[in-house]
DNA sequence: GGGGACGATC
């Protein structure tokens, strides 16, 4: 150990054991020449623990007469065990000059020096701190996992460090990714100092034993065929452990998701070279799954332990003692469809730095083999680096963020990795359908066609409100309209459970049985009420609580993640506290069902669907689901969905997510007129086959209206002169007047009495016009008759043209008549036609005298 | 007929 002495009371000893330890004065070198330095250390090099203390003894830190030194990481969990691991190195008691701030937890101080955070808490006080005035030094750590948060992040701090010359920045990242660091913090064309920090990694010796062969160069296909991944990694397991060259460690299966591991799991049950031999214990790792199943993989047993993970333990968990890695070089990477608007979760290669990650995972105590099941050519051609969350996601949050923040356009922002155009323009979509944004000048109508949307919004006070939740917008969106509802209790409770990780659980080989507990919480007609039932009867188990332990065995009795619903309580809670504070009421009440759904609705405008009305769709081996969404998607109903089948015509989902399937997780039904209660100006309507009505004494034409091409209703009746007011006058004249159906149809004699008499009393005194005109006509069609002239009647044409020149421009309808005749006394005479009017020019000669 | 992993203001 080696100790020095700042002018403050602590003693900073550096473990000499820590490769980081050696190089601390380069680090403090560095630091002191240059705004931004960049730490390459792979696992082990100590980096997180000692670069706030070697910023401490530089002599930064509230300690030291500066600010805080701040320090992110990705993770909670990781944030807080850091922040007690540096607390106990300094022999400070946490809090005190050592804090840490995660999402709720706080325990930071005036006195503290060190703040270890989330990335997600720091950019959460750009907010209120702008200029980020409470920090002296940063460090962000783990960059290259290049999260949305760090993403923004540094994109944040590279237009604030200008602004900030006292400001220090330490970013640290995995080797490969430490040059477009150093190039994206660039002062003056100098690219900021790497500091490569040596790991403690071993040596892993890689092989490749791709499943099927590499194509020949002549394009032509080997004729061996592909073999099947289950089995092939029963096979290398043998493989390696009979050789025994690292003797009987534990081997690591990366796969891609749920489903993998599961046929693996069986696969490798099945084998009996594997089972009489080595007599494996089989684990599973991954995310969804109880502390209880996730608990057997951290405790080792005796034997040999063969564990099948996806994704989680690449980065988030670490476990103990693996000697071998079998890399299937897939994972499910979730990114998001512009087209449909909608989550994708579909399995993917991964890039060479997510196999180098996971073969690093059995080169933590000792030297590793990992076994890679593609070809080293295949490794070769895949792209160097996995694609960073911004360029997979949505854009609205970030959107809405940067503009509540007043940050320059986004194309102009200084993101590492700047997004796509359209990507942009999806987001701008999305925020305008959730009302956030209005667009401003003259390109208002057609501004979601414009190349530069994006340089024409600001926030509504609905967007202004939306930046101020810690929420997705759609959710947040949802919470705003619930106050309008009054149905704030109910939306709160389910808000916070869609922000959060769903509390039910599903063991593999329980499935049934949990379905059978959770059918507690079904509501026949919506399955966001059930998260309100649940937590109905979560609050209850609380209150009842006899302690810790029988409520956990209560959850876990009924398949409940205990560590899940006090998220989803402490996510609840502190949307609680925010919309009180806002002063806004939870209403006292239950709300409808109308009332929730209708704030459901309000935040989920894509995601209706409409049952198809094609009967051969709703066949069970139908290529779709039965239903019909927004932009064409076919969604499938989530098989775990209690309604299913009894869902009826209109559903809305709280999610959509393209896996295998369109799946639509999370329904319930709803009416097609709530849709409009809440979008009717986002509907598109479009009129077809008007005609005159003469009950409504109106042209009427029959409305459709579609939300991203759904149609939600058609054959509605509605006025036609607003959409088309010269179609509407001209169809006036012709159906109401010539064809002589002001009132009505009066194609034989008796109607035509009737129509008469009942007009007459309905309308007293008016239009002597129409009725002398339809008997003049009338009287000249006898004449015609019997002078077998078929051509002596004036046809429809001149009989329209003598209407559309004396009837007033304005005139489209029976009132609009009227009116005009109170104005105009004279009109009825003009309108009165005269047997001249009605002879054709040629037969002129032709009367009713000559008879 | 079935789910990669993270994360969020006084």
């Amino acid at each position: 150990m080696s100790a020095s002495n700042t002018s403050c009371r602590l003693e900073i000893r550096f473990p000499e054991e820590l490769p980081v330890s050696g190089q601390r004065q380069i680090i403090k070198d560095a630091l002191q020449n240059h705004q931004v330095v960049i730490v390459c250390g792979e696992t082990g090099s100590g980096k997180t623990t000692q670069l706030p203390k070697i910023c401490l003894d530089l002599g930064r830190g509230t300690m030291n007469g500066g600010k805080l030194i701040g320090h992110t990481q990705p993770r909670r969990i990781a944030a807080t065990a850091t922040a007690k691991r540096i607390a106990q190195e300094l022999g400070s008691p946490i809090g005190m000059d050592v804090g840490y701030q995660v999402r709720f937890a706080d325990k930071t101080s005036s006195t503290a020096s060190i703040k270890l955070m989330t990335d997600g808490i720091l950019l959460a006080e750009t907010q209120r701190d702008p200029q980020l005035e409470a920090y002296d030094t940063l460090i962000i750590d783990e960059a290259h996992e290049r999260s949305l948060n760090i993403d923004f992040l540094l994109g944040y701090l590279r237009q604030l460090l200008p602004k900030r010359p006292d400001l220090k920045l330490i970013i640290t990242s995995a080797t490969i990714d430490a040059q477009r660091f150093s190039d994206h913090f660039a002062i003056n064309g100098k690219a900021a100092p790497v500091i490569e920090v040596s790991g403690r990694l071993f040596p892993v010796e890689q092989r490749y034993c791709p499943l099927q062969p590499d194509p020949k160069p002549d394009g032509k296909k080997e004729s061996k065929a592909a073999k099947e991944l289950p089995e092939t990694v029963a096979e290398e397991i043998a493989n390696v452990w009979r050789e025994g060259a690292l003797g009987a460690g534990d081997v690591l299966v990366f796969l891609p998701g749920e489903r993998e591991i599961r046929d693996c799991a069986e696969a490798l049950r099945k084998d009996h070279v594997l089972q009489q031999r080595f007599h494996p214990e089989i684990l599973s790792l991954f995310a969804r799954q109880s502390v209880a199943e996730q608990e057997r993989v951290f405790s080792p047993g005796n034997g040999r332990r063969i564990i099948l993970t996806t994704n989680v333990a690449e980065t988030s968990l670490t476990v103990p003692n693996i000697r071998y890695v079998i890399d299937s070089g897939l994972a499910r990477v979730k990114r998001y469809s512009y087209r449909n608007k909608v989550e994708q979760l579909q399995i993917e290669p991964i890039s060479q730095a997510a196999a180098n990650q996971r073969a690093g995972r059995c080169g933590r105590v000792s030297d590793g083999i990992c076994i890679r099941l593609y070809s080293e050519l295949d490794y070769q051609s895949r792209p160097k680096f996995t694609d960073p969350e911004i360029l997979r996601s949505s854009l609205a949050a970030v959107l809405l963020r940067m503009s509540s923040l007043r940050l320059p356009k986004i194309q102009h922002f200084p993101f590492i990795d700047k997004p796509l155009g359209r990507a942009i323009t999806d987001g701008v979509q999305l925020l305008d359908e959730l009302g956030a944004i209005e667009f401003d000048g003259s390109n208002a109508a057609d501004a979601t066609d414009s190349k530069d949307i994006n340089n024409s919004f600001k926030l509504t006070s609905i967007g202004k409100q939306l930046a101020d939740l810690p929420l997705d917008p759609r959710i947040g969106r949802m919470l705003l309209a619930a106050k309008e509802q009054n149905a704030l209790k109910e939306v709160t409770i389910i808000a916070s459970a869609l922000a959060t990780q769903d509390p039910r659980e599903r063991p593999m080989d329980q499935g049934a049985a949990a379905d059978q507990a959770h059918l507690l919480f079904a509501d026949e007609r919506s399955e966001f009420l059930s998260f309100v039932k649940l937590w109905d009867w979560y609050q209850d188990a609380l209150r009842h609580k006899q302690s810790n332990r029988q409520l956990e065995n209560l959850c876990r009795s009924k398949f409940l993640s205990p560590r899940r619903l006090r998220e989803w309580r402490d996510v609840h809670g502190q949307l609680h506290t925010m919309l009180a504070e806002k002063g806004w009421k939870e209403n006292g009440l239950a709300a409808t069902y109308e009332q929730v759904h209708l704030s459901l609705l309000t935040g989920l405008l894509g995601y209706v669907a409409k049952k198809e009305e094609d009967e051969k769709s709703q066949d069970r081996n139908s290529k779709t689901g039965g239903y019909v969404g927004a932009r064409g998607i076919r969604p499938f109903i989530w098989p775990g969905s209690t309604i299913g089948k009894k869902a009826g015509a209109w559903i809305l989902a709280g999610e959509l997510q393209e896996t295998s399937r369109m799946y639509a997780r999370t329904i319930a039904k709803i009416e097609p007129q709530w849709v409009e209660k809440v979008a009717a100006h986002r509907l598109i309507k479009s009129l077809s086959d008007p005609f005159w009505d003469s009950r409504q004494g109106e042209v009427m034409a029959f409305e459709r209206g579609t939300l991203y091409g759904l149609p939600i209703y058609h054959g509605r009746r509605v006025r036609y002169e607003p959409y088309n007011p010269e179609e509407a006058r001209n169809l006036f004249i012709s159906q109401a007047l010539v064809q002589e159906e002001m009132f009505g149809r009066m194609d034989t004699p008796a109607l035509y009495r009737e129509t008469e008499a009942d007009a007459k009393k309905k309308y007293p005194g008016l239009f002597g016009f129409f009725w002398h005109n339809c008997r003049l006509i009338k009287e000249i069609e006898a004449l015609e008759h019997r002078s077998r002239r078929p051509d002596v009647l004036v046809d429809d044409e001149l009989l329209f043209a003598f209407y559309e020149s004396r009837i007033p421009k304005a005139v489209c309808n029976r009132e609009g008549l009227k009116a005009w005749f109170k104005k105009e006394p004279n009109l009825d005479s003009q309108l009165r036609l005269e047997k001249v009017d009605l002879m054709r020019h040629g037969a002129a000669g032709i009367t009713v005298d000559r008879y």
